[in-house]
DNA sequence: TATGAATGAGGATTCATTCAT
DNA sequence: GATGAATGAATCCTCATTCAT
């Protein structure tokens, strides 16, 4: 019989299925209370195939986040800072890298909810979510410091604690957009990824005194 | 036989002593890795006791969580702006308030890691600690509303949009401050409260630009 | 409802009943093929119930060894000889203790079918098995090593040598009295404690040519 | 692709390969804790190809009793007495016999394991075990009865009896001797096969007495 | 109020075996 | 002959909850 039947992944696609599968019913459900089962009867196989796969439930969840991490990251990289600039350039620079971020957590809302969500489980996967977390961090650490190495924001910051001010904001926005139903009625629920980078990045630069 | 033993906590009291021990164990170990057990075992009593004095164990999570929104409320709400004032004023305001708030926040860190943290089960605990952020975030957006009323902030502003922006930086900022065993090497840990409440005021305010 | 049914074990004796049960199972069907839904089953109690008075299936097992192995112990050691004798003395002595071995077995021989079989399992249980037959194998060693101080037995002979001959004796002559079904047409089978008592020291003092 | 890489083994000798795996892991590890995958992956083939050759795990094990039990049995059984001798003969050859088996057994130790250790599992397997045993026991019971009908024993021993006793302390000494790690400190380790035939057939004879 | 034994549904994991290629 | 993905029955153990005393 061919592999060509519609809903069925061959060969070395099993286990990118059954990855999907399990990222969204742990984003949408908690890694509690998804069951092997559920995620096997999502993909029409046997429970024991899952176990072909993956060591287990834990291991497949730890896969999920590392791989996440690594495009994560690619997204929040890009666009290092080279040279100095005007005020302006550098609130743009934040607004274009704001931009892609939120737009790669639009596309992937349900790796952004197992990262920033409140539904985590074992020691070993709060910490990997964890470590995700202080990577991303990091990053907005070396953008601040570049910027105070080219002389255009002050050199008297704090800047630890600046980046993780800016990761607070950014966590937040991303969660109130993405999980609305958890945070209904607040103010950034159908703003687009663009309008969103330019307010957060307004309200990076200048607080709420800027208009 | 009556309750009169030397260390035992009498009648009125055993549920106290059971909310404040699964408090402690719901924040460090999590909801689902509390057990009945535990909590019983941590406060001499027998498995049924806990069912005399709560429904379930999502009971008394709901329960812990309801008290500890009162309390929470009450320090954010106090202190509600009544007259115009200088730029200086509204700052100096904001710090007082979020210098209570991390005040209250150091006191009660186990409630504020059921309440920022990533350990949450049920739909409707979820649900409760949702309220309870909603509520907060609410507070913070009565202060901004009613410092434009009193043409103290530009009347551009999108309100909502900056109260969830201004309720992320709290909550990354407590986050980062009670739980640094999960967020190692932030800029936070080691301050104090009037210290981060004026940093916060001050980013609040003015941004990343801000001195 | 008074506790004073027939086939209910009351109380504290739940867990012999227990105990009683999973001995017969684990000799008769070995540990892998005994299930605790046999156990609880036959005990007429639910499974979480086995988990109020043992920690795990392996926990069962090792604690129906350590018990059987104090009650084997002491009936090895009663007896132990004081004074030197004839080389008759010596034989009966033997035979005595031999005989109360056996009677031991007789009434405990689903234990000594834990101990003798070939049905073990877990490293940790196969070593607290191999634990008992050494200190049975002891327990002959002082025997002979006294009997050579009261210059009983000639000094030349290798003592450990010789328990372990003689330990091997006995294991196997225990192993064919008691579980004919595997061993079917040997030369023990039907007879008494006694008999084969008196049989065996005869053999291990004066070997084949004895009369 | 025809089989004709380097490391494999053909036709022919991948069943042989699989069997001598099979009885290393069987020896060591026992039937239950042995996985076909342990297996197959000792032989680098893959799991399917273990159906190939045996119907099931089971039958493997079987057979390799089976073959085991043909070639022990070939080396109890020569030297079976033709003519009367003195007593020194008949020590003798006892001896040299059981010198030709302790060396087998020094040889086949894995086989040795299976069939005098305490790791069987199914009822048809323990059934091939026992019967194997019998067969030994069943050649010294011959040769015994041959010595009566030579007139070199006493007409009045009880010959299953002693070839019983005789079985039981052949089984003790080669457990010691080869199984070490299992039984520590017993008076075997460390003897060659000729030393341990010598003493054991002494003790056959004389018992402890015999010096 | 308090006890603690008992319950039983539920879920993760294992592994011998099958079979299409 | 060989592969390795897929199967699914089997089983241990957990733990919130109940209830007779």
């Amino acid at each position: 019989m061919p592999t060509s039947d519609s809903d069925v992944q061959y060969n070395g696609e099993r286990r990118r299925q059954l990855m999907n599968i399990a990222l969204k019913r742990f984003a949408v459900d908690g890694y509690h209370a998804t069951k092997i089962s559920d995620i096997v009867g999502d993909a029409g196989v046997a429970q024991g195939t899952f176990y072909w796969y993956f060591k287990s439930k834990e291991a497949i969840f730890l896969e999920i986040i590392k791989e996440g991490r690594e495009q994560l990251l690619a997204v929040i990289s890009r666009g290092y800072r080279r040279d100095a600039g005007t005020v302006l350039d550098m609130v743009q620079a934040s607004e274009a890298m704001l931009c892609r971020l939120f737009l790669f957590a639009e596309a992937n809302r349900y790796l952004m909810e197992l990262l920033l969500g409140r539904k985590a489980a074992s020691d070993l996967i709060n910490q990997a979510i964890a470590d995700t977390r202080m990577a991303m961090e990091n990053a907005f650490l070396l953008n601040i410091e570049r910027a105070i190495e080219l002389r255009m924001l002050p050199e008297a910051i704090d800047t630890r604690l600046r980046s993780s001010l800016l990761m607070s904001l950014i966590e937040g926005v991303i969660s109130r957009w993405l999980f609305e139903s958890m945070f209904p009625g607040n103010g950034v629920e159908g703003k687009t990824a663009q309008q969103l980078a330019a307010e957060t990045a307004k309200f990076e630069f200048f607080g709420l005194l800027g208009i």
